[in-house]
DNA sequence: GCCAACGTTGGC
DNA sequence: GCCAACGTTGGC
């Protein structure tokens, strides 16, 4: 079993949108690196968090669970889509994200500088220097600490 | 709006 | 394969 952070930006889709469908493909992902760990690493039943970036409220909202890892992105064939990638084909599709789950939405979001204060989470990707990935593996720990944070 | 950091692109 | 230019991310 593996933990994840998952970033979006909420006026893209929050948790809140998805309570609402209960069901979402992770869609725009655009960085292989991303990509192959999504294909690569991520499982069934992959525990996941959901944070808020680029907004004025950043930080952990709530929990997610993979229903499947590694779904094709409908986004990258539809021309009027910001993340339409006129390579990708049908046969051959380029990018992918996984199907996720509302499990549950904080009732406190845990900040950023709430994140960067605490020594626990001192070796997260989050936090690291120049770091441009938009989903990553954390560990367990730092997952139950968030969550315990966020209840 | 700024800007540091880094990924991608494309000429050579 | 190198690397400069460019674009993007994302916190502040």
């Amino acid at each position: 079993m593996n933990y994840w952070l998952l970033k979006s930006e909420p006026t893209e889709f929050s948790i809140d949108d998805l309570k609402r469908v209960g069901e979402q493909i992770w869609d725009g992902v655009r960085n292989y690196q991303v990509r192959n760990s999504f294909r690569d690493v991520m499982k069934v039943g992959d525990k996941a968090l959901f944070y808020h970036s680029s907004c004025k409220e950043i930080g952990v909202v709530g929990e997610m669970e993979v229903v499947l890892p590694s779904e094709v992105d409908p986004t990258q064939f539809d021309s009027k889509s910001k993340y339409f990638d006129a390579a990708s084909t049908i046969d051959s599709p380029r990018w992918f994200g996984p199907k996720v789950r509302f499990v549950s939405k904080f009732s406190t979001r845990v900040p950023l500088s709430v994140i960067r204060s605490d020594k626990r989470f001192a070796n997260m990707i989050l936090l690291r220097t120049g770091n441009r990935l938009s989903a990553f593996v954390i560990t367990k720990e730092e997952y139950d600490a968030l969550v315990q944070f966020g209840r």
